[in-house]
DNA sequence: CTGAAAGCGCTTACAG
DNA sequence: CTGAAAGCGCTTACAG
């Protein structure tokens, strides 16, 4: 392939020269400008942005780590970011986390070694020691989706504590007092504070926080199936709410209800953080995050850091999150509807 | 940020021992590698990969340019391209050209700048040009998903033809004559391919092709949706059966119809082309792709073209599509089932 | 076993 | 307005 060189030879000028008309930098005659664009159009001369990016120290690359691309949510925060970044002429690459620490570990290392401008990060399993590893390097950080303890860094998030209180006030105004929730590891912020929002409504109403009807899995179908069958064989009485705190989860836990022939919202009502996505004729009341917005404010934010026009800092952007009623509620009619304690 | 200069000053060595060092290359006394690894340990030093890929001239990333990373089959098959890349030390440039030549144009034309090793390409439109220039830079492509006309290329696609055969012959055999096909653009290959492999099943039966009874529209869920709406309106006698060529397509007609108030399959039965995914009981007959397996195999052969242990060519893999039976189609019991021509 | 020189393809800072 | 020199951070090919 040419290189600036032989445009230059060609052109009868220093390779300098070149890269002035290329970048449109400094006074270029114009004759001499034609000369060069006449070159480069001949030897279909695409300049190497390797050896621009090792002298200006800036790759224009950003890298997006999310747990997993398969899960609709991530994939349209993933277009999100995407579409910022291509606004702002940067390139994105994927990574898949898998929530593993180590294989988010080696992508860190690879991406690191090649001058990755920026991260955006959905840390595995909310470990901070990430955050601080990059942000030791120097190299701009923006944290997308959860809180991590102790370390200072800009963050993207949507409200789980406020959308789980929402949705489970929705369930209690409706008369549901046993509720249960099926939820993901704790050592993630969103599951704690999920769970937060659960509680506070709950104490609101002045019920009792059982812990048997709280089940900790993991964020996925097979988990909220597994966690639905357990429940509904060992919560007794059973619960007259489920409150699934992903949508994963919720898919999970709708299979085993079929399965098991219990009908939704007739003998149990259903509840979901998360929009369900793709579904023909989606029925579930949800909480649903706004993922577009999500990843392309984040990215937007790096961006901008990386640019010099923001200050890394510690940011705490919290997005709404909107309840979406669907038909997947039924209101209790012989149960006395309790006002709140307030 | 410490470079590899700074480690040789510190271990007192020249630069080009802790390269060797570091790349494990040539002999090195042990006590000269244990100093210059103490060096690095020290510095923190993260090795530039930058100035190693302008060296080698190998970058170790490629892209991967499909739609929309929005349609779970492109995020399936992304994901396996991911995993695949994973395991060869290679990273993964996403790129969405939501079926868009002039933005796939200016993403090849960042990309070939960046030196990226290769291409995994779903060419937007099935459009054969852009393959061709990035074949006369010398960069391996593997195209994936479609045929691309005049040009000699390797491919990576499923059996549409052989699908589409399927599911037609499927809907013939329980006695269904007037069969609507809601299909894309027949400028994408596998648009083509599957009104061919109904066209086929239709003939094999004496049933004349009744081009009222073919849509074509985008293969996205909002065209579906009118696909549906105008077909349910003015074909006429109405369809006993919809074929729908793709995923998305499928979620706008199944909630066109429930719109409609039309019951599926006890008033029309529907079938489609590519799984649902994410469906709570899903209960739609389809010929379902295999896209992590697409994604995996286009990039597994990618990388053994840009390691040059296979040769470019014409390769056409082709992967199986599986018939999966579920409750969206009725057998028609009043219809005397003609046996097929054959 | 180790190193000085040259170069990958570009651009900054200085001359002229 | 244009160019020769030096350098971004690494490695190849040649010495010793």
């Amino acid at each position: 392939m040419p290189t600036m060189r032989d445009v230059a030879k060609k052109a009868g000028v220093a390779p300098i020269t070149v890269s002035r008309v290329i970048n449109n930098s400094g006074y270029i005659r114009e004759e001499t400008r034609r000369k060069v664009e006449q070159a480069i159009a001949e030897l279909e001369y695409v300049p190497n942005s390797l050896s621009q990016s090792l002298r200006f120290k800036k790759t224009n690359m950003i890298a997006l780590m999310v747990s997993d691309i398969t899960n609709p949510f991530w994939t349209t925060l993933t277009r999100g970011v995407e579409d910022a970044c291509m606004g702002g002429g940067m390139n994105v690459i994927l990574c898949n986390t898998d929530e593993n620490a180590e294989k988010q570990e080696n992508y860190i290392n690879v991406l690191l070694q090649r001058q990755t401008d920026g991260f955006l990060l959905v840390p595995a399993g909310g470990e901070p020691a990430v955050v601080k590893r990059i942000q030791k390097r120097g190299v701009p950080v923006v944290v997308i989706d959860r809180q991590v303890p102790g370390v200072e860094v800009d963050i993207v998030r949507s409200d789980s504590e406020g959308g789980a209180y929402t949705l489970t006030r929705h369930l209690l105004e409706r008369g549901h007092r046993r509720i249960a929730l099926l939820s993901f590891s704790i050592s993630i912020s969103t599951a704690r504070q999920r769970q937060a929002g659960y509680e506070k409504a709950l104490a609101e109403y002045g019920v009792a926080i059982d812990p048997g009807l709280i089940r900790h899995g993991r964020p996925r179908g097979d988990s909220g199936y597994m966690m639905t069958m357990e429940a509904m064989a060992s919560m007794n009485p059973r619960p007259t709410a489920i409150f699934t705190a992903n949508n994963f989860i919720a898919i999970g836990a709708l299979n085993a209800l079929h399965d098991l022939g219990i009908r939704v919202p007739e003998e149990i009502s259903v509840v979901s953080f998360d929009e369900m996505p793709y579904a023909t004729e989606p029925f579930v009341t949800v909480a649903a995050q706004a993922p577009y917005e999500l990843g392309m404010s984040a990215a937007q934010m790096l961006m901008s850091i990386i640019s010099g026009e923001e200050a890394p800092g510690n940011r705490d952007i919290v997005l709404p999150v909107e309840l979406i009623e669907r038909r997947s509620v039924m209101t209790l009619p012989m149960v006395a509807q309790a006002a709140p304690e307030e």
